[in-house]
DNA sequence: CGTCTCATTGACCGCGCTCAATCGCTGTGG
DNA sequence: CCACAGCGATTGAGCGCGGTCAATGAGACG
Protein backbone atom coordinates (compact mmCIF):
# COMPACT_ATOMS: atom_id res chain seq x y z
CA UNK A 1 0.00 0.00 0.00
CA UNK A 2 2.29 2.69 -1.33
CA UNK A 3 -0.21 5.62 -1.10
CA UNK A 4 0.38 5.62 2.30
CA UNK A 5 3.59 6.59 1.64
CA UNK A 6 3.25 9.50 -1.05
CA UNK A 7 0.49 10.76 1.83
CA UNK A 8 2.23 10.45 5.19
CA UNK A 9 0.43 11.84 8.70
CA UNK A 10 1.25 14.93 9.09
CA UNK A 11 2.72 14.67 12.43
CA UNK A 12 5.29 11.84 10.84
CA UNK A 13 8.79 12.45 11.07
CA UNK A 14 11.10 10.46 8.62
CA UNK A 15 11.61 7.65 11.58
CA UNK A 16 7.99 7.99 12.60
CA UNK A 17 6.89 7.49 8.56
CA UNK A 18 8.80 4.10 8.16
CA UNK A 19 6.83 3.25 11.65
CA UNK A 20 3.62 3.89 9.87
CA UNK A 21 4.88 2.08 6.97
CA UNK A 22 6.01 -0.43 8.72
CA UNK A 23 2.58 -0.35 10.64
CA UNK A 24 -0.30 -0.21 8.04
CA UNK A 25 -2.57 -2.61 7.94
CA UNK A 26 -1.49 -3.84 11.08
CA UNK A 27 -5.12 -3.03 12.87
CA UNK A 28 -8.49 -2.56 11.16
CA UNK A 29 -10.89 0.56 11.55
CA UNK A 30 -14.28 0.00 12.50
CA UNK A 31 -16.55 2.60 11.65
CA UNK A 32 -20.08 2.15 14.47
CA UNK A 33 -19.33 -1.59 13.00
CA UNK A 34 -20.64 -1.68 10.14
CA UNK A 35 -16.99 -2.13 8.04
CA UNK A 36 -13.44 -2.69 9.03
CA UNK A 37 -11.30 -0.97 6.82
CA UNK A 38 -7.65 -1.93 7.18
CA UNK A 39 -6.07 0.81 9.33
CA UNK A 40 -2.33 1.99 10.15
CA UNK A 41 -1.73 2.49 13.55
CA UNK A 42 0.58 5.09 15.45
CA UNK A 43 1.75 5.86 18.81
CA UNK A 44 1.49 9.08 20.40
CA UNK A 45 3.62 10.16 23.76
CA UNK A 46 1.59 12.59 26.11
CA UNK A 47 1.10 16.08 24.94
CA UNK A 48 1.95 15.18 20.98
CA UNK A 49 0.51 16.69 18.41
CA UNK A 50 -2.03 14.47 16.56
CA UNK A 51 -2.94 16.78 13.79
CA UNK A 52 -3.10 21.07 13.73
CA UNK A 53 -6.09 23.48 12.94
CA UNK A 54 -6.03 24.13 9.55
CA UNK A 55 -4.04 20.91 8.52
CA UNK A 56 -4.97 19.21 5.65
CA UNK A 57 -8.55 16.55 7.24
CA UNK A 58 -6.65 13.85 4.78
CA UNK A 59 -7.29 10.88 7.77
CA UNK A 60 -10.09 9.80 10.25
CA UNK A 61 -8.74 9.00 13.28
CA UNK A 62 -9.81 6.03 16.08
CA UNK A 63 -8.58 6.25 19.91
CA UNK A 64 -7.14 2.17 20.20
CA UNK A 65 -6.16 3.31 23.82
CA UNK A 66 -5.38 6.32 25.24
CA UNK A 67 -6.97 9.53 25.09
CA UNK A 68 -6.66 12.56 23.03
CA UNK A 69 -7.75 16.06 23.05
CA UNK A 70 -9.49 18.47 20.38
CA UNK A 71 -8.68 22.31 21.22
CA UNK A 72 -8.19 25.64 19.15
CA UNK A 73 -5.88 28.33 20.62
CA UNK A 74 -7.28 32.20 20.18
CA UNK A 75 -4.86 34.67 19.16
CA UNK A 76 -3.95 35.82 22.79
CA UNK A 77 -3.17 32.31 23.93
CA UNK A 78 -6.42 31.51 25.82
CA UNK A 79 -6.79 27.93 24.97
CA UNK A 80 -10.75 25.73 24.64
CA UNK A 81 -11.05 21.97 24.40
CA UNK A 82 -13.63 21.55 22.19
CA UNK A 83 -13.50 17.47 23.44
CA UNK A 84 -12.28 14.39 24.77
CA UNK A 85 -11.70 11.34 23.14
CA UNK A 86 -11.42 7.91 24.66
CA UNK A 87 -10.82 4.31 23.90
CA UNK A 88 -13.19 3.75 20.61
CA UNK A 89 -14.09 7.03 19.84
CA UNK A 90 -13.60 8.27 16.16
CA UNK A 91 -12.06 11.71 15.63
CA UNK A 92 -11.24 14.01 12.93
CA UNK A 93 -14.46 14.01 11.33
CA UNK A 94 -15.26 18.03 11.97
CA UNK A 95 -16.50 18.44 8.26
CA UNK A 96 -14.32 20.77 5.57
CA UNK A 97 -11.00 20.03 3.84
CA UNK A 98 -8.81 21.55 6.59
CA UNK A 99 -9.28 20.83 10.27
CA UNK A 100 -10.78 23.45 12.60
CA UNK A 101 -8.90 22.13 15.85
CA UNK A 102 -6.04 20.77 16.99
CA UNK A 103 -5.52 17.19 18.12
CA UNK A 104 -3.29 15.94 20.98
CA UNK A 105 -2.49 13.07 22.91
CA UNK A 106 -3.80 13.58 26.61
CA UNK A 107 -1.99 10.78 27.74
CA UNK A 108 0.11 7.58 26.02
CA UNK A 109 -1.91 6.35 23.18
CA UNK A 110 -2.78 4.01 20.27
CA UNK A 111 -4.33 5.44 17.29
CA UNK A 112 -5.29 3.46 14.40
CA UNK A 113 -6.14 5.60 11.16
CA UNK A 114 -7.22 5.55 7.72
CA UNK A 115 -7.48 8.15 4.44
CA UNK A 116 -10.77 10.05 4.32
CA UNK A 117 -10.39 8.98 0.57
CA UNK A 118 -11.15 5.47 1.60
CA UNK A 119 -13.61 6.27 4.44
CA UNK A 120 -15.49 8.21 1.74
CA UNK A 121 -15.43 5.45 -0.94
CA UNK A 122 -16.68 2.54 1.62
CA UNK A 123 -19.95 4.71 2.36
CA UNK A 124 -20.27 5.54 -2.02
CA UNK A 125 -20.26 1.93 -1.65
CA UNK A 126 -22.11 0.56 1.24
CA UNK A 127 -24.80 2.82 2.67
CA UNK A 128 -24.79 1.45 6.38
CA UNK A 129 -21.09 3.10 6.29
CA UNK A 130 -22.70 5.96 4.96
CA UNK A 131 -25.41 6.11 7.67
CA UNK A 132 -23.17 5.36 10.41
CA UNK A 133 -21.16 8.17 9.14
CA UNK A 134 -24.07 10.22 9.28
CA UNK A 135 -24.83 9.36 13.04
CA UNK A 136 -21.49 9.75 13.86
CA UNK A 137 -21.37 13.46 13.52
CA UNK A 138 -24.78 14.01 14.50
CA UNK A 139 -23.56 12.43 17.41
CA UNK A 140 -20.62 14.71 17.78
CA UNK A 141 -23.24 17.46 17.32
CA UNK A 142 -25.46 16.63 19.75
CA UNK A 143 -22.44 16.42 22.33
CA UNK A 144 -21.03 19.82 21.21
CA UNK A 145 -24.68 21.09 21.78
CA UNK A 146 -24.65 19.41 25.31
CA UNK A 147 -21.00 21.68 25.77
CA UNK A 148 -22.57 24.53 24.55
CA UNK A 149 -25.60 24.22 27.20
CA UNK A 150 -22.47 23.60 30.18
CA UNK A 151 -20.71 26.84 28.66
CA UNK A 152 -23.53 29.16 28.34
CA UNK A 153 -25.53 28.65 30.94
CA UNK A 154 -23.85 27.09 34.20
CA UNK A 155 -22.22 27.93 36.88
CA UNK A 156 -18.46 26.85 37.94
CA UNK A 157 -19.69 24.11 40.54
CA UNK A 158 -22.49 22.97 38.35
CA UNK A 159 -19.66 22.62 35.54
CA UNK A 160 -17.43 20.60 36.94
CA UNK A 161 -19.94 18.25 38.76
CA UNK A 162 -21.17 18.05 34.81
CA UNK A 163 -17.66 17.32 34.20
CA UNK A 164 -17.62 14.54 36.93
CA UNK A 165 -21.05 12.85 35.90
CA UNK A 166 -19.71 12.61 32.05
CA UNK A 167 -16.44 11.20 33.08
CA UNK A 168 -18.12 8.76 35.24
CA UNK A 169 -20.12 7.28 32.06
CA UNK A 170 -17.55 7.63 29.44
CA UNK A 171 -14.87 5.44 31.87
CA UNK A 172 -17.49 3.32 33.16
CA UNK A 173 -15.64 2.74 36.68
CA UNK A 174 -18.79 3.07 38.42
CA UNK A 175 -18.00 5.06 41.37
CA UNK A 176 -14.21 5.78 40.89
CA UNK A 177 -13.02 8.49 38.09
CA UNK A 178 -9.11 8.28 37.15
CA UNK A 179 -9.02 11.22 35.44
CA UNK A 180 -6.66 11.17 32.75
CA UNK A 181 -6.34 15.05 32.10
CA UNK A 182 -4.81 17.25 34.20
CA UNK A 183 -6.58 20.46 35.93
CA UNK A 184 -5.41 22.50 33.47
CA UNK A 185 -6.67 20.46 31.23
CA UNK A 186 -10.33 20.35 33.12
CA UNK A 187 -10.51 23.86 33.25
CA UNK A 188 -10.00 24.18 29.37
CA UNK A 189 -12.87 22.36 28.63
CA UNK A 190 -15.19 23.84 31.34
CA UNK A 191 -14.10 27.59 30.25
CA UNK A 192 -13.20 28.20 33.87
CA UNK A 193 -9.04 28.69 35.33
CA UNK A 194 -7.34 25.64 37.24
CA UNK A 195 -8.17 27.43 40.51
CA UNK A 196 -11.56 27.37 40.17
CA UNK A 197 -12.03 23.93 39.25
CA UNK A 198 -9.72 22.92 42.30
CA UNK A 199 -12.25 25.32 44.17
CA UNK A 200 -15.02 23.57 43.31
CA UNK A 201 -13.34 20.23 43.98
CA UNK A 202 -12.09 20.71 47.06
CA UNK A 203 -15.70 22.36 48.34
CA UNK A 204 -17.13 19.13 47.01
CA UNK A 205 -15.05 16.77 48.72
CA UNK A 206 -15.98 19.51 52.41
CA UNK A 207 -19.56 18.88 51.53
CA UNK A 208 -18.85 15.01 51.19
CA UNK A 209 -20.27 14.66 47.89
CA UNK A 210 -17.17 13.28 46.35
CA UNK A 211 -13.28 11.64 47.71
CA UNK A 212 -10.21 12.97 46.58
CA UNK A 213 -7.86 10.31 47.69
CA UNK A 214 -5.53 11.89 45.29
CA UNK A 215 -5.62 14.79 42.44
CA UNK A 216 -6.59 12.45 39.62
CA UNK A 217 -8.56 9.50 41.30
CA UNK A 218 -12.04 11.29 42.62
CA UNK A 219 -14.51 8.69 44.26
CA UNK A 220 -18.13 10.03 43.47
CA UNK A 221 -20.41 9.86 47.01
CA UNK A 222 -23.37 11.39 46.50
CA UNK A 223 -24.48 11.11 42.52
CA UNK A 224 -28.25 12.16 43.78
CA UNK A 225 -26.20 15.75 44.36
CA UNK A 226 -24.93 15.87 41.24
CA UNK A 227 -28.10 14.76 39.75
CA UNK A 228 -30.02 17.83 41.52
CA UNK A 229 -27.12 20.36 39.85
CA UNK A 230 -27.96 19.22 36.49
CA UNK B 1 -50.01 10.56 0.05
CA UNK B 2 -51.92 9.38 3.05
CA UNK B 3 -48.89 8.66 5.27
CA UNK B 4 -48.37 12.18 6.06
CA UNK B 5 -52.32 11.85 7.59
CA UNK B 6 -51.16 8.67 9.79
CA UNK B 7 -47.98 10.59 11.27
CA UNK B 8 -49.49 14.49 11.33
CA UNK B 9 -46.87 16.25 12.35
CA UNK B 10 -46.98 16.88 16.41
CA UNK B 11 -47.41 20.41 16.48
CA UNK B 12 -50.10 20.15 14.28
CA UNK B 13 -53.58 20.64 15.87
CA UNK B 14 -56.37 19.55 13.64
CA UNK B 15 -57.21 22.81 11.69
CA UNK B 16 -53.12 22.69 10.72
CA UNK B 17 -53.16 18.91 9.79
CA UNK B 18 -55.33 19.69 7.29
CA UNK B 19 -53.46 22.81 6.18
CA UNK B 20 -50.56 20.47 5.92
CA UNK B 21 -52.44 17.77 3.99
CA UNK B 22 -53.84 20.10 1.85
CA UNK B 23 -50.22 21.60 1.31
CA UNK B 24 -48.19 18.13 0.65
CA UNK B 25 -46.77 18.13 -2.10
CA UNK B 26 -46.99 21.52 -2.60
CA UNK B 27 -42.46 22.17 -2.59
CA UNK B 28 -39.45 20.11 -2.74
CA UNK B 29 -36.84 19.97 0.06
CA UNK B 30 -33.31 19.84 -1.19
CA UNK B 31 -30.37 18.23 0.52
CA UNK B 32 -27.28 20.22 -0.31
CA UNK B 33 -28.22 20.16 -4.02
CA UNK B 34 -28.27 16.72 -4.18
CA UNK B 35 -31.67 15.90 -4.86
CA UNK B 36 -34.65 17.36 -4.35
CA UNK B 37 -37.78 15.16 -2.29
CA UNK B 38 -41.13 16.42 -2.15
CA UNK B 39 -41.78 17.78 1.05
CA UNK B 40 -44.82 19.29 2.97
CA UNK B 41 -45.17 23.13 3.62
CA UNK B 42 -45.59 24.56 7.54
CA UNK B 43 -45.86 28.27 8.17
CA UNK B 44 -45.08 28.95 12.03
CA UNK B 45 -45.91 32.32 13.04
CA UNK B 46 -43.58 34.50 15.97
CA UNK B 47 -42.53 32.16 19.19
CA UNK B 48 -44.69 29.49 17.82
CA UNK B 49 -43.10 25.92 18.79
CA UNK B 50 -42.28 23.87 15.77
CA UNK B 51 -41.12 20.92 17.60
CA UNK B 52 -40.18 20.14 21.57
CA UNK B 53 -37.53 18.05 23.22
CA UNK B 54 -37.50 14.76 23.63
CA UNK B 55 -40.22 14.71 20.79
CA UNK B 56 -39.47 11.71 18.01
CA UNK B 57 -37.74 13.24 15.98
CA UNK B 58 -39.49 11.99 12.65
CA UNK B 59 -39.13 15.02 10.00
CA UNK B 60 -36.07 16.95 8.48
CA UNK B 61 -37.01 20.65 8.23
CA UNK B 62 -35.73 23.24 5.92
CA UNK B 63 -36.29 26.87 6.46
CA UNK B 64 -37.88 28.70 3.22
CA UNK B 65 -38.33 32.11 4.99
CA UNK B 66 -37.86 33.43 8.20
CA UNK B 67 -35.61 32.33 10.94
CA UNK B 68 -35.33 29.65 13.34
CA UNK B 69 -33.90 28.74 17.11
CA UNK B 70 -33.30 25.63 18.52
CA UNK B 71 -32.84 25.87 22.56
CA UNK B 72 -32.80 24.09 25.41
CA UNK B 73 -34.35 24.61 28.86
CA UNK B 74 -32.24 24.23 31.96
CA UNK B 75 -34.51 23.03 35.26
CA UNK B 76 -34.84 26.70 37.03
CA UNK B 77 -35.88 27.95 33.90
CA UNK B 78 -32.40 29.19 32.09
CA UNK B 79 -32.76 28.99 28.40
CA UNK B 80 -29.31 28.21 26.40
CA UNK B 81 -29.66 28.77 22.14
CA UNK B 82 -28.06 26.35 20.02
CA UNK B 83 -28.77 27.71 16.77
CA UNK B 84 -30.26 30.33 14.83
CA UNK B 85 -31.66 28.45 11.18
CA UNK B 86 -31.99 31.42 8.51
CA UNK B 87 -33.91 30.52 4.92
CA UNK B 88 -31.95 27.51 3.37
CA UNK B 89 -31.15 25.90 6.18
CA UNK B 90 -32.19 22.67 7.18
CA UNK B 91 -32.64 21.66 10.88
CA UNK B 92 -33.70 18.48 12.91
CA UNK B 93 -30.55 16.65 11.95
CA UNK B 94 -29.50 16.37 16.12
CA UNK B 95 -28.81 12.81 15.68
CA UNK B 96 -30.38 10.26 17.46
CA UNK B 97 -34.37 9.21 17.69
CA UNK B 98 -35.67 12.37 19.79
CA UNK B 99 -34.68 15.90 19.67
CA UNK B 100 -31.88 16.92 22.15
CA UNK B 101 -33.43 20.53 21.63
CA UNK B 102 -36.72 22.22 21.03
CA UNK B 103 -37.32 24.56 18.36
CA UNK B 104 -39.51 27.91 17.87
CA UNK B 105 -40.06 30.26 15.05
CA UNK B 106 -38.16 33.41 15.74
CA UNK B 107 -40.38 35.17 13.27
CA UNK B 108 -43.58 34.27 11.20
CA UNK B 109 -41.55 31.89 8.73
CA UNK B 110 -42.11 28.93 6.26
CA UNK B 111 -41.04 25.60 6.78
CA UNK B 112 -40.45 22.60 4.28
CA UNK B 113 -40.14 19.08 6.31
CA UNK B 114 -40.15 15.43 4.63
CA UNK B 115 -40.14 12.30 6.71
CA UNK B 116 -36.79 11.32 7.70
CA UNK B 117 -37.16 7.96 6.73
CA UNK B 118 -37.40 9.12 3.62
CA UNK B 119 -34.45 10.95 3.82
CA UNK B 120 -32.68 8.05 5.37
CA UNK B 121 -34.28 5.95 2.15
CA UNK B 122 -33.20 8.30 -0.37
CA UNK B 123 -29.82 8.40 1.41
CA UNK B 124 -29.18 4.59 0.75
CA UNK B 125 -30.27 4.45 -2.62
CA UNK B 126 -28.23 8.08 -3.63
CA UNK B 127 -24.38 7.87 -1.81
CA UNK B 128 -24.41 11.41 -2.92
CA UNK B 129 -27.28 12.30 -0.51
CA UNK B 130 -25.90 10.57 1.91
CA UNK B 131 -22.58 12.08 1.74
CA UNK B 132 -24.38 15.62 1.82
CA UNK B 133 -25.72 14.86 4.82
CA UNK B 134 -22.88 13.66 6.36
CA UNK B 135 -21.51 16.67 5.40
CA UNK B 136 -24.42 18.71 6.93
CA UNK B 137 -23.92 16.98 10.06
CA UNK B 138 -20.62 17.49 9.88
CA UNK B 139 -21.10 21.41 9.06
CA UNK B 140 -23.28 21.58 12.43
CA UNK B 141 -20.52 20.44 14.34
CA UNK B 142 -18.47 22.73 13.48
CA UNK B 143 -20.71 25.73 13.85
CA UNK B 144 -21.30 23.91 17.01
CA UNK B 145 -17.66 24.03 18.28
CA UNK B 146 -17.40 27.32 17.30
CA UNK B 147 -19.88 28.29 19.48
CA UNK B 148 -18.17 26.58 22.21
CA UNK B 149 -15.22 28.92 21.74
CA UNK B 150 -17.37 31.81 22.00
CA UNK B 151 -18.99 30.96 25.17
CA UNK B 152 -15.87 29.19 27.14
CA UNK B 153 -13.28 32.00 26.52
CA UNK B 154 -14.43 34.90 25.45
CA UNK B 155 -15.67 38.30 27.24
CA UNK B 156 -19.30 39.34 26.70
CA UNK B 157 -17.93 42.46 24.25
CA UNK B 158 -16.16 39.89 22.16
CA UNK B 159 -19.41 37.60 22.18
CA UNK B 160 -21.45 40.40 21.09
CA UNK B 161 -18.98 41.73 18.12
CA UNK B 162 -18.50 38.21 17.23
CA UNK B 163 -22.11 37.52 17.15
CA UNK B 164 -22.73 40.53 14.94
CA UNK B 165 -20.21 39.24 12.48
CA UNK B 166 -21.75 36.13 12.38
CA UNK B 167 -25.01 37.63 11.66
CA UNK B 168 -23.56 40.08 8.94
CA UNK B 169 -22.35 37.02 7.00
CA UNK B 170 -25.56 35.47 7.68
CA UNK B 171 -27.85 37.97 6.07
CA UNK B 172 -25.33 39.73 3.53
CA UNK B 173 -26.78 43.03 3.76
CA UNK B 174 -23.19 43.93 3.43
CA UNK B 175 -22.23 46.57 6.63
CA UNK B 176 -25.71 46.95 7.24
CA UNK B 177 -27.62 44.08 9.96
CA UNK B 178 -31.56 43.36 10.44
CA UNK B 179 -31.20 41.12 13.90
CA UNK B 180 -34.87 39.10 13.56
CA UNK B 181 -33.86 38.61 17.06
CA UNK B 182 -34.59 40.00 20.18
CA UNK B 183 -32.24 40.79 22.81
CA UNK B 184 -33.11 37.69 24.87
CA UNK B 185 -32.65 35.72 22.03
CA UNK B 186 -28.95 37.01 21.53
CA UNK B 187 -28.37 36.98 25.39
CA UNK B 188 -29.52 33.54 25.39
CA UNK B 189 -27.48 32.71 22.10
CA UNK B 190 -24.33 33.64 23.94
CA UNK B 191 -24.65 32.78 27.69
CA UNK B 192 -25.21 36.48 28.74
CA UNK B 193 -28.07 38.79 30.16
CA UNK B 194 -30.08 41.26 28.24
CA UNK B 195 -28.54 44.09 29.72
CA UNK B 196 -25.15 43.03 29.20
CA UNK B 197 -26.08 42.58 26.09
CA UNK B 198 -27.47 46.00 25.85
CA UNK B 199 -24.67 47.71 27.66
CA UNK B 200 -22.13 46.07 24.64
CA UNK B 201 -23.73 47.57 22.12
CA UNK B 202 -24.16 50.65 23.40
CA UNK B 203 -20.00 51.17 24.35
CA UNK B 204 -19.73 49.92 20.77
CA UNK B 205 -21.84 52.84 19.49
CA UNK B 206 -20.16 55.04 21.64
CA UNK B 207 -17.09 53.89 20.10
CA UNK B 208 -18.14 54.67 16.65
CA UNK B 209 -17.61 50.77 15.83
CA UNK B 210 -21.35 50.41 15.02
CA UNK B 211 -24.48 52.92 14.58
CA UNK B 212 -27.88 51.74 16.35
CA UNK B 213 -30.26 53.35 14.17
CA UNK B 214 -33.18 51.28 15.58
CA UNK B 215 -32.34 48.45 18.17
CA UNK B 216 -32.95 45.49 15.10
CA UNK B 217 -30.90 47.79 12.74
CA UNK B 218 -27.29 47.85 13.43
CA UNK B 219 -24.46 49.03 10.84
CA UNK B 220 -21.11 47.60 10.87
CA UNK B 221 -18.67 50.89 11.05
CA UNK B 222 -15.54 49.59 11.68
CA UNK B 223 -15.24 45.84 10.88
CA UNK B 224 -11.29 46.00 11.57
CA UNK B 225 -12.00 46.67 15.04
CA UNK B 226 -14.07 43.40 15.34
CA UNK B 227 -11.74 41.15 13.39
CA UNK B 228 -8.65 42.22 16.24
CA UNK B 229 -11.08 41.43 19.33
CA UNK B 230 -11.95 37.87 17.19
C1' DC C 1 -53.66 58.95 25.36
C1' DG C 2 -52.76 54.83 27.94
C1' DT C 3 -50.94 50.34 27.89
C1' DC C 4 -47.78 46.75 26.78
C1' DT C 5 -43.53 45.08 25.38
C1' DC C 6 -38.83 45.47 24.66
C1' DA C 7 -34.51 48.01 25.27
C1' DT C 8 -31.52 51.01 27.86
C1' DT C 9 -29.29 52.80 31.86
C1' DG C 10 -27.90 52.97 36.68
C1' DA C 11 -26.48 51.15 41.34
C1' DC C 12 -24.87 47.44 43.68
C1' DC C 13 -23.14 42.83 44.55
C1' DG C 14 -21.10 38.33 44.07
C1' DC C 15 -18.87 34.79 41.32
C1' DG C 16 -14.97 33.62 39.23
C1' DC C 17 -10.40 35.62 37.64
C1' DT C 18 -5.74 37.31 38.93
C1' DC C 19 -1.75 37.20 41.42
C1' DA C 20 0.90 34.95 44.75
C1' DA C 21 2.26 31.75 48.34
C1' DT C 22 2.25 27.07 49.86
C1' DC C 23 1.61 22.20 49.55
C1' DG C 24 2.58 17.56 47.93
C1' DC C 25 4.22 14.26 44.95
C1' DT C 26 7.98 12.41 41.94
C1' DG C 27 12.25 11.81 40.33
C1' DT C 28 17.31 12.65 40.84
C1' DG C 29 21.70 13.15 42.81
C1' DG C 30 24.76 13.44 46.89
C1' DC D 1 18.41 7.75 53.17
C1' DC D 2 17.72 12.45 52.91
C1' DA D 3 18.03 16.94 50.19
C1' DC D 4 16.41 19.41 46.64
C1' DA D 5 14.44 20.66 42.55
C1' DG D 6 10.49 20.70 39.46
C1' DC D 7 5.84 20.46 38.44
C1' DG D 8 1.03 20.26 39.27
C1' DA D 9 -2.54 21.18 42.65
C1' DT D 10 -4.34 23.75 46.46
C1' DT D 11 -5.34 27.76 49.16
C1' DG D 12 -5.67 32.68 50.18
C1' DA D 13 -6.46 37.79 49.30
C1' DG D 14 -8.26 41.21 46.47
C1' DC D 15 -10.53 42.87 42.43
C1' DG D 16 -13.28 43.41 38.27
C1' DC D 17 -16.60 41.69 34.96
C1' DG D 18 -20.98 40.51 34.37
C1' DG D 19 -25.29 39.36 36.96
C1' DT D 20 -29.23 41.19 39.72
C1' DC D 21 -32.63 44.37 40.83
C1' DA D 22 -34.91 48.46 39.68
C1' DA D 23 -36.14 52.63 37.24
C1' DT D 24 -36.61 54.93 32.86
C1' DG D 25 -36.99 55.26 27.84
C1' DA D 26 -38.76 54.15 23.28
C1' DG D 27 -41.94 52.13 19.95
C1' DA D 28 -46.20 49.71 18.58
C1' DC D 29 -50.97 49.32 18.99
C1' DG D 30 -55.75 49.92 20.40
Amino acid sequence: MLSTQIIPHPSADPDRRIAVVAGALQTTLEIAGAIAIPAMKMSFGRNEEIFGEEEPADFVYKVTSGVVRTFRILGDGRRQIACFYFAGDLFGLDGGDAHSSSAEAVTDCEIALVRRSQVERAASQNPVVAHALWRLAADGLRRAEEHVMLLGRRSAGERVGAFLLEMAAREQGGEAIDLAMSRTDIADYLGLTIETVSRALSEMERRRMIALPSARHVVLRDRHAFADAA
